[in-house]
DNA sequence: GCTATTACAGACCAACCGGTCTGTCCATAT
DNA sequence: ATATGGACAGACCGGTTGGTCTGTAATAGC
């Protein structure tokens, strides 16, 4: 019956369905309370299971918390800056695009919670090697797309020849994350919406001069 | 003696002292380790205290997290953004001079521990409503400042007149805190050398045309 | 000199929390 | 049918942690 060779299991007891969703709710969990303040109690009474389910898939706390990053933070940042970004012909606007559409993915909480990204890497990268050295990943797979889309820009002939693709790249990133993270610290959308607005200035300095003037 | 009316005590069994030996340590420690990460023994230990004096000057860790925002953080704030910035009559030369003033401060901390400001404000803001309202405060007080000192200059001339000074103040500060907190993230300190220059090119965007151009 | 108060020291505790371990149910292979 | 292993359930445990409580030495007030 079955079109694959696999076997299908469905229902309860399927390993790949609730280790997924022991990942879904611990990132829940960590981007409301930090890693620090993610307990496994807690995680399992919310994904409705139990201990023997957590430890059979995952070793220990701190390998969940390496799991989210690899199987889903890593996607979620490949998902804005490298697949939604390639989309634009122009970097510039996609750039811009691409932070409107990360921060649609995040919705209000984007204003409360921050970026689940960068909050993780902040808390702990000056806690544990293993999560510094994978958000370290993270981040510049993000600034070498981001100045992958500048130097197609600059080949296309929309962005100034002299700009410093890598720089730039690493800036945006910071602003977009600081941009971010002061709207949570002040708890507000209009700062954050002011930020990108001058975040804007910004990347139109970076634009070459339309040969159309 | 003693010039003042103030009784002198000294050595040991000064309250005062212990209370801001007690600051200075936990500052240390929420810095290296996140307030979740701070354990009230280790404190002590290092402290070179017990339990006695910490409930006696504290009533809680919570208490002593709050006070360290209202003690440390909030006056290095105001050190940096308010009485080294108004140092400069240029204010788009004083924000740059301030941003080198507070990683001075920090040091090589500042790559491998970020801001001790931003750090517990993305950790503990959508925690602890206490944090968050005064954290938010401090942010606040820091954005007034760099606002008031671009209204200075465009007073003076210097700043463009059609510049959003609050806008451009919280886009200044996300830049600041985003560079440190991607160079924290990928342990860089070249990414924050590389992000401080191009949120100078952001900055000379503010400047007014000069006259004798 | 006596007392009250401040400023601690340090033993103690209850709750919490990550992790272990045994048992069980189901699917599959033989 | 039976054996085997994967996929859980859930009781249990030991170390940790924030906080309490009693005792005590120094200081201030009278």
């Amino acid at each position: 019956m079955s079109a694959a060779g696999v076997s299908e299991r469905q229902s309860d007891r399927d390993g790949a369905a609730t280790r997924t969703r022991l990942l879904d709710v611990a990132f829940a969990e960590i981007y409301e309370h930090g890693y620090q303040g993610l307990r496994v109690d807690t995680l399992l009474a919310k994904a409705g299971l139990t201990k023997g389910a957590f430890y059979h898939h995952f070793e220990s706390k701190t390998a969940l918390g390496l799991a989210v990053i690899d199987e889903l933070l890593a996607g979620l940042a490949d998902l804005v800056w490298r697949q939604h970004l390639a989309q634009y012909d122009d970097p510039i606007e996609g750039i811009e695009a691409s932070a409107s559409f990360a921060l649609g993915l995040l919705g209000p909480r984007a204003t409360t919670l921050g970026c689940p990204i960068n909050n993780l890497a902040q808390e702990m990268s000056g806690l544990d090697p293993a999560f510094q050295q994978r958000l370290a990943a993270v981040f510049q797979g993000i600034i070498d797309n981001i100045a992958t889309a500048l130097e197609r820009g600059k080949a296309s002939g929309v962005v100034r020849g002299d700009v410093d693709s890598r720089a730039a790249a690493i800036f945006i990133l910071a602003a977009v994350e600081g941009a971010i993270g002061i709207a949570k610290g002040t708890r507000s959308e209009a700062a954050l919406q002011s930020a990108l607005v001058e975040a804007r200035r910004y990347l139109a300095t970076l634009r070459a001069a339309s040969a159309d003037g």
